[in-house]
DNA sequence: CACTGGATTCTCAGGCAGTGAGAATTATTC
DNA sequence: GAATAATTCTCACTGCCTGAGAATCCAGTG
């Protein structure tokens, strides 16, 4: 009875946390052991442990999904949700103006990790977008935010992604030029990188109004059409919302 | 070398998840092993397993704070998140119109949890009281959603908060008495519960609109000054927003 | 620059938590 | 009521986890 496989039980508890997304939201037993490649029998156990402590939820045809303690755990102290509550009053406004998707995001793990998205009220599709993750140098909220980073996690990103240093963008050549211009005006905007006929635009949240090594924190962007007639407002209407939210950061660093 | 604590590695890592909340961000890991009753040495290596994963994060001056995997893992697929989402314009059109507190909550573990708190736009504090526990007897929350439980569920919660049985309202008297009137009524309205000159109001939301087994799968809530000019107004308001949501979420099962 | 106190990692033998194939039991279906 | 699937139980075995203590790293501080 040798364990083959050499992994922990956290590693176990955590694939099979993993199995689960907005598209299998609950799956059966047998299903999760094949998924997560667990002996049947030690799915079983671990599916039972992990539903005493509501991490997991049985429901009543048999399947498994995530618990709420699981959502309670982080919700309660998880540095996003602290940041998705100071943002929302102001990705709140710049969706009234816009009427657009707006997202805020972070960068986590050389990926951008999308915080919270407020899709337009009327549009139908709102699956929840949220927690979704996506390659750096693909979207405009990566890029800005990783222009302001200290050199050195530039440096990595490059040598992690050799590809990301070959990249050439439309109108502003290689990645690293993009960079410096990204730099120089503060914001940057993609035609059709996510799709034909849309522009992504993005702006940095800083670490701190004014100060000399400002980082960026996470990124606040639309989504709207390639020739959207307030195009020209986009930006300014950004930047005000990011610098609210910078200013709604600063100066509460512990309430207690 | 006998362990004495007969806790599972397991039971420690959510201990030390659950040792972080809204006013403990960030823990030393001297604290955090005092908290949870780990020795230091096995503190610091689970913390480095964890960190490793991101489920924890370590911070520049050494402390400790919940990471960005966590929340993905329950933001991700969470029944939390999900009804969330779904009810968020709902709650929106609330919150617009009495420019009051707005929240939602389900019961889970027999007690009402907070799932979304939407505060006066105005309001300073903000500080996320979202993922919040508290008992149901003394909510009109819980109340409201007790009172559409089978009758096996309300049995077991009588049984096991003895205290609970022993309730008397103001204005409807016995528990007993005040479920069955909210059954009849379909809404709870308390008055100074939680504050002095505070009212809350709640509605359930219903797993199905119109059917033999009603159940309430989460409430929605105002609180108001008992003074509220609009207070007539409250109820009806609610129920719009609870018919709106069921019907948001019935329709959809699955997207697949 | 040595000194000091704290934080952090490493070491290592030993025990028990976790393992998983298979049997046993319980739901479910036809 | 047989057949099938889902779920739990059994039970040796083993290697993951344990945790005190030593060793190392890291600011300050005088």
């Amino acid at each position: 009875m040798t364990t083959s496989s050499g992994d922990t039980v956290l590693d176990r508890v955590l694939r099979i946390l993993s199995a689960f997304d907005a598209r299998r939201r609950q799956l059966s037993v047998a299903d999760l052991a094949h998924v997560t490649d667990i002996p049947l029998a030690t799915a079983y156990r671990l599916v039972s442990k992990l539903s005493a402590e509501d991490i997991l939820t049985r429901y009543p045809d048999g399947t498994i999904g995530l618990g709420m303690r699981l959502w309670e755990l982080a919700a309660r102290s998880s540095p996003a949700v602290s940041l998705r509550t100071a943002a929302m009053p102001f990705l709140d406004d710049v969706q009234a103006i816009f009427r657009q998707h707006t997202q805020l995001s972070v960068l986590d793990d050389n990926e951008v990790l999308v915080v919270e998205r407020l899709s337009s009220r009327n549009s139908v599709v709102n699956q929840a977008t949220v927690a979704t993750r996506m390659p750096i140098h693909t979207v405009s909220m990566g890029l800005v935010q990783l222009a302001f980073q200290p050199p050195h996690v530039i440096d990595d990103y490059f040598l992690a992604h050799a590809n990301a240093a070959k990249m050439t963008y439309p109108s502003s050549g290689s990645i690293t030029t993009t960079l410096a211009q990204i730099r120089r005006e503060g914001f940057s905007m993609l035609d059709g990188m996510l799709d034909d006929g849309t522009t992504g635009a993005a702006v940095p949240v800083f670490n701190t109004l004014r100060g000399k090594n400002r980082t960026a924190i996470a990124a606040i962007s639309v989504v709207v059409p390639e020739d959207f007639e307030q195009r020209a407002a986009v930006i300014p209407v950004l930047m005000a919302a990011s610098r609210g939210l910078a200013r709604a950061l600063h100066p509460v660093p512990e309430t207690e």
